[in-house]
DNA sequence: CACGCTCAGTGCGCCAGCGCACTGAGCGCG
DNA sequence: CGCGCTCAGTGCGCTGGCGCACTGAGCGTG
């Protein structure tokens, strides 16, 4: 396990050229993400924006019955806490560590400031807020139209394309609490996945065999959502070769 | 019928100081929105942000098998296209006329001109932006969580905060369509909150007798939604009132 | 090394919402 | 004014996912 850490492991701040990634360099505090941390609350005001750079952060609503949804997930693609400066300040969801890791934070005002200066790191802001709009419309439609099984796949590709490895450390628990099911619903789906020989299970670790089966099992929304965050930062120039 | 139009029937519109509205009135173009009018297409380049007066705009995503779920609605507190100032310039959702009425609607090279004065107006349309973000957000949590008459109950009362009548012209085809359930879904749970006295159903026209009523049988979704909507706003100053 | 806790697997009855097929009612148009 | 089309209401069998209760298996700890 290298102990090497960069703030160019998340691609925002890779992707800022040198004039703007200098002042920032400095702002940025590399955190550790143990699972289970909770960045925010629902209503709580932010203090830092979070960098992801080896941990995946997912975003949820916990109703007044206690039942938990996923909205999105945020890894080294993106950045928690975009309230910050679209203005809100704070959301009605919660954010929490889904896999533990690192990211840099940032605080609230030196954000600001840099994202006052309407340069990339602004215009990088904004259409990775675009991505995290799709993300989210997209969870609603695969939440009413699509199989549990096809969210299981959808599910596992996408927290598959946030990490290095083929192999996720994840409870069918927590699983469900992501995707807003039973447990043993998720118990269900990943036994037919792994009779297919798409994953192998091993309590709470998952392995990814076969990545084409999961695609083909899954729903069009992973496709849709990752071709959108493509097109939205493809046209981006790094700073470094991520 | 008034045959009055006013851009300041629109919330966001009638927010911006006059020294901002002034160079932006002149551009802005009254447009009438029939019924079913489809403003933009997954993928298609966008050439306007529409500011609706009188009009409400739903977006929404078709699956491949052609199945539809809304994942937000727009009316007089907010733009259509905020694609094209994040940066995205097109979605991979639609964007469809629900209600027929106006739009004042602006090319997209005079709202970005205007957006990157990084004045009021920027401000507003990252707020009105985060407003969006969480009702999707709240959409997918509602389609994973809550029961057909829930979530119907919500939608009507989302719809008639953004009309000035009690009555809504809408089959309930259309209505399904919208919630992405069947249309004898929405006979059911239409015929329970009828029998409740909630609401009276006359081919194609539903008006709303007991608000409180439906409030009681929605889910907490409508609430939290409206309450970040105006907690988003709620600081901007009117330069008429509204 | 074995105890205990956590996690995964399974069975069963239940119900919301779906798919389909058909009826009846209201409205608009000729 | 009545014909025809669109829209709403209803029944029925089906199924995906839920709630609950329990078993068995694996891993960490003392």
């Amino acid at each position: 396990m290298s102990t090497a850490h960069s703030p160019n492991q998340n691609h925002l701040l890779a992707a800022l050229p040198t004039a703007e990634f200098e002042p920032l360099a400095a702002q940025l505090e590399l955190v550790p993400m143990p699972l289970g941390q909770m960045l925010y609350e629902p209503g709580g005001q932010l203090q830092h924006a979070y960098f992801p750079t080896t941990c995946i952060v997912s975003l949820h609503y916990v109703t007044e019955s206690g039942a938990t949804a996923e909205t999105a997930g945020v890894g080294s693609e993106g950045v928690v806490g975009v309230s910050l400066f679209m203005g809100g300040n704070t959301t009605s969801s919660s954010a929490v560590v889904q896999t533990a890791g690192h990211a840099y934070r940032l605080e609230k005002h030196k954000l600001l400031q840099e994202f006052n200066r309407a340069g990339l790191l602004q215009r990088l802001l904004l259409r990775y807020t675009q991505a995290l709009l799709t993300q989210m419309a997209q969870t609603a439609v695969c939440n009413r139209r699509h199989t549990l099984e096809q969210q299981l796949c959808r599910w596992l590709l996408m927290t598959l394309d946030r990490l290095p490895t083929n192999e996720l450390v994840m409870t069918q628990e927590l699983v469900a609490s992501m995707l807003g099911v039973r447990r043993e619903g998720v118990t269900d789906a990943a036994g037919n996945l792994q009779r297919a020989g798409c994953i192998s299970y091993r309590r709470g670790h998952i392995a990814v065999l076969d990545r084409t089966g999961l695609e083909t099992r899954a729903c069009e929304c992973y496709a849709v959502v990752k071709k959108e965050m493509s097109r939205l930062l493809s046209d981006v120039q790094y700073r470094q070769g991520i």
